[in-house]
Parts: structure tokens; C-alpha cells; sequence
DNA sequence: TGTCAATAATTAACACGTTAAGCAAAACCT
DNA sequence: AGGTTTTGCTTAACGTGTTAATTATTGACA
């Protein structure tokens, strides 16, 4: 009965859009823990995503990026341009192709990444701790199988 | 082997960040599916769920609409000040409180409701066909478990 | 009853999500 | 090589996400 007073503002009919709201309720409560302390670093969810696949991937280029950090082109473009100024990452034209962008963190990106993984990571431990690490290997497991489910669909 | 080509981008260290990572890209698979329809009806997935909250709860408070359609209030107060432009909904101050404000469809809201529910529908059939009745649902309800879990914590 | 605190909603400011359109470099082709 | 198509990225426009500050009304209570 943990939940009973959620269901008033719940009950909404099919199923349909149950799995969407589902899943946007817990990514926001989720979300939620690791929020403020990226606010103290002075980063978005995004601008940490994209930060965390540069240090693990230098010398990548936008297409790359925008997919390996879920981020839409148009919204990685805006904000390179800020990480840019802000010295975070370093951007040039790609070597054997002019059309590419290749992108990588400056100093102090990765120190900014130092800085704040332990934190991430602590964070996550909390959550772990709270749900069970099994509910969420589970939780995860699943996702991907819908995951994969979803896409090979189109045969 | 569905999921091979997706290891490349997906590899990034701890599991702190894989389950919102997860969650978004498995939301986003999803949502894939119902944009085009409900751009074709002219609304936005959030401006969706608003009207199926008021088709459900009349006279719903600001406060109470934003809780139930997962939208913050600053979101909601911008968006129905268009969908009142577009005689979708009608807002009045609520009788006992005059701070509240009472929201409701108005019968072209409720026509729309008519013809976009379902179509809707008929895309979450196909999702269920496509993962599996069961496994949909099994996911959900993990999800359920896990948001109980991350909502009461606090203790 | 008049002041003060709490609540409901809005506004403001900045960043991201989404679609469509635009531009420059590369690949394709004959 | 010259023309076309494709690819990678950017810009534009509009709507939403997020936090902080503001306004209006209500509630508390001395």
C-alpha cells in the first residue's frame, strides 16, 4: 500500500500511456537525487553526459556524440558552443573530413570529470542501496530487452 | 546479438548512470511511436496528456493537473494559456479559493479526445504486439515497485 | 482585526527537445 | 572534370524543463 496515494492522480485508462508515464516518473525521480549536485558543479544532466563520453571517447565527432549521449544534433551543437567558451572542450575540423567535427575534453574538463564522478558514483550507491541492487540489474535488464524489442521491429 | 551495435556508444562506466540512460532511451523508443500521430492532430505529447487528465478529473486545480500529467506548474501555466487560445480548454477561478484556478475541456477538446484516444490506442496495441503483453507489463511493474522504493526513502 | 506566514499560480531567464530548413564538404557518377 | 546526390553539421522557430523570484489570496493568531 505504499503507493495507495498515488493512485487517485494515476488512473489514467489504457496501458497505452501507462509504460511512457511510468517510465518518466522514475527517471525523474531518479533524476532528482543527482540534480543538485551537478547544479553545484554547474552542469546539466546533458552537458554531464556528453562531458562523461568524451573522457571515455576523445576525438569523436557531433553524429557520434549526439547518439552515444542520446542528445538531438540540434541540441548538441548550442551546446558545444558553450562548452567551448567555457573551456570544457576543445572542437577542430575532423582530419580527413571537412564536414566533421571532432571534439575532446580540454584540461579542465577532465578535471571537472574528476571532480564530480565520485560524487555520481556515491550517488548512485545511495540508489542502489535504497531500491536493491537486484531490482535495478533486473530494471535495467529489462529495459534493454524492450529495448532491442523496439527496434528490431521494423522487419 | 540484437543489441551488438549498440555497445560501442553505450559502453560507459558505472551503472549510476545506465539506468538513466535507460530509461530515456527506452522512453524515447516509445514516445517515437506516438509523435507523428499526435503531430498530425496538432498537439504535443505533454499537451496530450493534459486533455486526458481534464477528460478524466473536470474542474481540476493547476496544482493538482500538473501533479497528474507530470508536467511542472511553470510548463502548465504557459501551455494553457495556448490551449484556452485554441478553445480546447476553459479556465475559471475556483469557487471557495479565489487563488485556484478551475480547468476544464470545453466540447472541442472533448471532440479531439474522441478522435485522437483512439488512435492512440491503437499504437499501444501495436507496442504490446511487437514486446509482448507480458513483458510490458512486467516492466511496468517493476517500475512501479522501483518508484515506490525511491519514494519512500526519505525515512 | 491587522499583521505575518503559507499557499496557488505566474513570470522570468536560461537550457534542452523537436522539426524543418539551410549550408558546406564529400561521395557519386558518366 | 562537372553536375548531382548524400552526408555532417548548423540555424531557426517553437514548445517544454528547471530554478528562482513575484504576485495574489488565504490562513493563522496575537
Amino acid at each position: 500500500m505504499s503507493n495507495a496515494s498515488q493512485k487517485d492522480a494515476t488512473r489514467l485508462s489504457t496501458t497505452a500511456r501507462s509504460l511512457p508515464i511510468a517510465l518518466l516518473r522514475v527517471r525523474e525521480k531518479v533524476m532528482e537525487r543527482f540534480r543538485p549536485m551537478l547544479q553545484r558543479h554547474g552542469v546539466t544532466e546533458q552537458q554531464w553526459r556528453v562531458l562523461r563520453v568524451l573522457a571515455e571517447t576523445p576525438d569523436i565527432d557531433m553524429s557520434a556524440l549526439a547518439k552515444a549521449a542520446n542528445l538531438l544534433p540540434p541540441s548538441l551543437s548550442r551546446m558545444t558552443r558553450g562548452l567551448e567558451e567555457r573551456r570544457l572542450i576543445i572542437t577542430a575540423r575532423a582530419a580527413g573530413d571537412g564536414r566533421r567535427t571532432s571534439l575532446r575534453l580540454s584540461e579542465s574538463g577532465a578535471a571537472l570529470i574528476t571532480k564530480v564522478a565520485p560524487e555520481s558514483s556515491a550517488i548512485s550507491s545511495e540508489i542502489e542501496a535504497t531500491v536493491g541492487r537486484d531490482q535495478i540489474q533486473n530494471l535495467i535488464d529489462q529495459l534493454e530487452t524492450v529495448l532491442d524489442a523496439l527496434e528490431n521491429a521494423k522487419a
